[in-house]
DNA sequence: GGTTCGTTTATTGTATACAGTGCGCGTACC
DNA sequence: GGTACGCGCACTGTATACAATAAACGAACC
């Protein structure tokens, strides 16, 4: 033991040292104007207007656009130049059947990791969707639901690939709700007691139970596919 | 039609724009050597350092960190300093199971998809694997295989994520290799007609009986794994 | 002697400056 | 009128310079 300091309150955790960056925000706000459309398909995105717009250099711009690249938001064309990525309906189709795999995949390993933590958040969840009447807050609070049920997986490379669809499916709830689209009323009905049977099949250990548990959930959310 | 421009010979098909920028080029060469073993686990990656050995700025440093950050070659700690990752077994137990879920469902794509370009070129590998007798050559060729089923499927959130893992499965082969594992001879024997199968089922355009030739494929190769 | 505080140093984050490149547009020439 | 050439513009790619920060070391003080 080299050096001896005061011990510190044990209890006291401080913020977990979010490494603020010009650049992680601007990833964060690019990324948050692409869902909401404010920058539409196709838009060339010039890293000079960005960095104008976000008030930092252009540096840090070029950082943030490589990222969203990643994330299949933004695209760059052989000379370098990017722009807002644009969606066909294929385009969707072929990001959630990877959501598909992705999920029934962690369906599968959760059902050997869930942790009492992870089911009193789950629950926690579930009482939040119930208590809600918006559809568009319920998309996101569904979002949230799946994102938690991957972290629980606590399997890296499942969950790296998860954030490489992550945004598009964003991307397209956002889309679809500005669209009034076709997601009906009754989805509110469904997804509670849905959630509740996939969560108790995700407890249940039994790794095929959890995947056909995920399969039906999986179905349900692909009728509001766009097609 | 606005310009119109002499036709140029259609059958010339030029080099297909590599965009080659030094940002690139640091990415290849430091993949490359995290992967031989040149840089070994939790090497500090000074930008510096690294700059000056690549003799380049470090601008196309730091891109390239960024992008080796998301194959999961490099970390980076809460100060933004990057380092070599260090897998453990369990890191490379999971990468495999990523491939596992991501291959089959390659299979699945694929047996509806198939070209004859495709069947050709992936004939053409598999006699390339049966005449080679080196083994290191031999799990080249195989990754090789299997990207092209990857590509094959034609499925762009597939292959973003199968790139997340696919350096990390480079890593593991060559560490495999330079340990002397306990891949064995007999591979040679098992891996070609093992691919003949397959991709005979892929040909079926059944997508059940794709996807079990897949997961056969994949048990074979658990064998080869550290455990 | 050990602890604490300043100073130095190493390294990243960001800005700015400069170079290179393809494209569009205008112009001249046929 | 159309085609080819050349110039300028708008961008990106890269380098360099500067700011900020935390670790490392050392010195002074108790």
């Amino acid at each position: 033991m080299n050096h001896k300091t005061k011990p510190l309150p044990s209890k006291l955790h401080l913020s977990p040292l979010a490494r603020r960056s010009l650049a992680g925000d601007a990833v964060t706000r690019i990324r948050r104007a692409i869902i909401e459309g404010e920058l539409a398909a196709e838009d060339a995105l010039t890293e000079d207007q960005l960095a104008a717009k976000l008030g930092v250099s252009r540096v840090p711009v070029r950082e943030a656009l490589i990222e969203l690249e990643q994330e299949g938001l933004v695209e760059f064309d052989a000379r370098g130049r990017s722009r807002v990525r644009a969606f066909t309906e294929d385009d969707f189709e072929e990001v959630f059947s990877m959501r598909y795999s992705l999920e029934v995949m962690a369906a599968r390993v959760v059902a050997k990791r869930l942790t009492q933590d992870d089911v009193q958040d789950l629950e926690a969840m579930i009482c939040q969707q119930a208590a809600t009447k918006d559809l568009t807050e319920l998309s996101l609070l569904d979002v949230a639901f799946h994102d938690r049920i991957i972290q629980a997986a606590r399997h890296r490379p499942l969950a790296v690939c998860w954030e490489t669809i992550r945004s598009q499916i964003e991307v397209w709830l956002a889309r679809a709700h500005r669209a009034q689209s076709k997601m009906k009323l009754s989805s509110i009905e469904l997804t509670v007691p849905g959630h509740r049977r996939l969560l108790a099949d995700l407890r249940s250990g039994n790794e095929r139970k959890a995947e056909n548990a995920m399969r039906l959930e999986m179905a349900t959310w692909r009728e509001w596919l766009p097609a």
